[in-house]
DNA sequence: GCGCATTACTAATACGCATTAGTGATCCGG
DNA sequence: CCGGATCACTAATGCGTATTAGTAATGCGC
């Protein structure tokens, strides 16, 4: 009887032999005279049911030491365990060149946090192109690689986003995004930082104050406003159209007229939101110095955040810091929380209150 | 006859129902009617001798729109032994609270020349500890998740260093580094820039030049040295030992009185190295000013490097600038290579030259 | 109209690790 | 000293993709 004709065996070619590749744990199987699985049970040091003598444990770890054998990530992955990894992701460069404008201090508490809880970052770059990185409706896949991912600036489609929620892939994202059910965000807590500034002036004897924002509906600002409100409400004042100045250009729409005219109204103070190109609180400044204002003697200036950097040198605004670092650590904190499935972390860090120097006694009537 | 017991099936337990996973490459198959290789075929792009209809490339394209499909990166590693990452390694932290002391420069170089080339960045920070990332005699291990790996610094430990460069992972250390045999690095061309520096020296009829250095044996120090020397030589003037002053400890030693001294001896012109500390700048720096040197008028300053951050506001010196981002792509560059198999790329870059206003003609002779 | 190429796929692996059912031992109580 | 429990370990998968030997189907030359 013949033996049935043996199949051909495709499959990979055998790697190039010159090369010594490094050691897999069927080599320190062999070595110490046990099983793969064996190996993977010693290593794995999993809690269940299964017990591995001392004797054969140290054989293996022996064997391991000899070898020099380090898991293959990848493999570890695939075969749905962990890789200790998570995404850092960001449309815009993650490294600009202009340290100012960027993620650079969320960075900082993002790397310390994921370095303290035991795990290495990923950096995806929206940019990149060509290879694995191509950009198309799919440059959010090669997020999965690692264990969850944080995404930075709002830049990233919701519709990726949604499909990487939808498929239980943990996910972050670092300011608040309410619009995409389900996701996790971590934010600034606006709303009462803005509102202890405004308590601040209040406490100072303001009656009169007046937010100047930008016209835009990122819940950076609206919560701003919100906290500027919920301040001047609990000072028994009145809040109204009138105490928000919104305009989408402030630096040409709040002039020195304007200004003057607030003035005349009995206005004594004045709070800038902080935005991306720092227009706001830019304006309201140049108004004031331009107006000949002594701050903060005649009226008080306050800035929800901080200032851009060309105003870096000026004296210190009263208002509050945004701790991007915490902030990004909170992140980390949170997608950590995701990956190993507990439950969700605090999504709100809290704004520092910084004295600064514009804000003083509100001036007597006169 | 009994049919022979079936095995039991072991393995891994079935998905929980309740999640719905991300399609695979087979779930694209049965929609396009075709099998999973064909699939992984289409998407592959391979240039090899298999072809693919034009006909059943689009019905897999479709299908593999309709579900949505996207790579498994971790599957397409552990078959292909590729994944478009480079790690980056320093035991530092990579994002300090302190951005002057930091790899950051490097790093615009490394990402924007990692993103242009499709790969994206693992970060490894050797203090993190715990997990995947603990320290001890496989801190290094977990780089080779990677397709290759970027030192930054010195401090990652030769042994494991060699350990990597013998088991074939690419490598590549910023910074020269040559008592590792096969280890590939990349550095700044400090010979070729300092004996650019003092060629700029002599040519401003300085005779007698002095270098001032700390007393350190790294290659970035001796090079500078070398160059500095080869600059003279070039101008027909005198190496010998006293045109280098070399310190331990740079701010005690280089007192007024020596300076004197060789502003009696002839001395015209004084370059110093730039170093982690930037000592030897500050002394030079300190005792000029001290002596109540009019620069350049009664003698020129020169600093091989960039002046460290407390001296930033100081008149730009004279000397030549680190191209840190172009460094950092160049490391890259030569990772990609070493990657790929191909031949290693250029390992030294220019640095440019700095005009500077610490240097002019030297002061005729009185 | 019979070999020989070429074309267009598919079957059957392999990648390295984690998991779990199963299997001899050995132990233990009654 | 027998049945069950415990111990220590191994066999046999699976994860999702890439690769390659093989194979029908067709074309081509003479």
């Amino acid at each position: 009887m013949e033996e049935p004709r043996k199949r051909a065996r495709p499959g990979r070619a055998p790697a190039p032999a010159g090369r010594t590749s490094r050691p897999r744990q069927a080599e320190v199987a062999r070595l110490a005279g046990v099983s793969q699985a064996t190996v993977s049970l010693v290593l794995g040091a999993r809690k269940q049911g299964v017990t591995i003598s001392e004797e054969t444990r140290r054989k293996v770890l022996d064997a391991v030491r000899a070898l020099g054998y380090v898991p293959d990530p990848a493999a570890s992955r695939l075969a749905a365990a962990r890789n200790n990894l998570l995404g850092v992701f960001s449309f815009t460069s993650t490294f600009p060149t202009d340290v100012q404008h960027s993620y650079y201090p969320f960075l900082v508490g993002v790397e310390q946090e994921a370095a303290a809880r035991g795990y290495d970052l990923v950096l995806f770059t929206g940019s990149s192109t060509g290879g694995a990185g191509a950009a198309g409706p799919n440059a959010l896949a090669r997020v999965r690689l690692a264990d969850g991912c944080l995404f930075l600036g709002r830049h990233a489609p919701a519709e990726e986003l949604r499909r990487l929620v939808a498929d239980g892939f943990p996910v972050v994202h670092l300011g608040r995004r309410d619009e995409l059910e389900g996701l996790a965000w971590v934010g600034a807590d606006y709303i009462s930082a803005s509102q202890e500034v405004v308590g601040h002036l209040t406490a100072l004897g303001h009656r009169r104050i007046v937010l100047v924002r930008e016209d835009d509906d990122a819940p950076a600002s609206t919560d701003r406003e919100h906290g500027f409100l919920k301040g001047l409400e609990e000072a028994g004042l009145p809040g109204g159209p009138a105490a928000v100045f919104r305009s989408a250009d402030p630096e040409r729409d709040l002039t020195a007229e304007r200004l003057r005219g607030w003035l005349d109204e009995g206005v004594t103070a004045f709070v800038a939101e902080e935005t991306d190109t720092g227009d706001a609180w830019r304006a309201l400044h140049g108004a004031a110095h331009f107006v000949g204002i002594d701050c903060p003697r005649d009226a008080s200036l306050a800035l929800l955040g901080s200032p851009p950097p060309d105003l870096a040198e000026e004296p210190a605004p009263t208002g509050f810091d945004i701790p991007r670092p915490q902030l990004g650590a909170a992140a980390v904190r949170m997608l950590a929380a995701l990956v190993s499935g507990e439950e969700a972390a605090e999504p709100l860090v809290a704004c520092t209150f910084r004295p600064g120097s514009t804000a003083g006694p509100a001036p007597a009537r006169y």
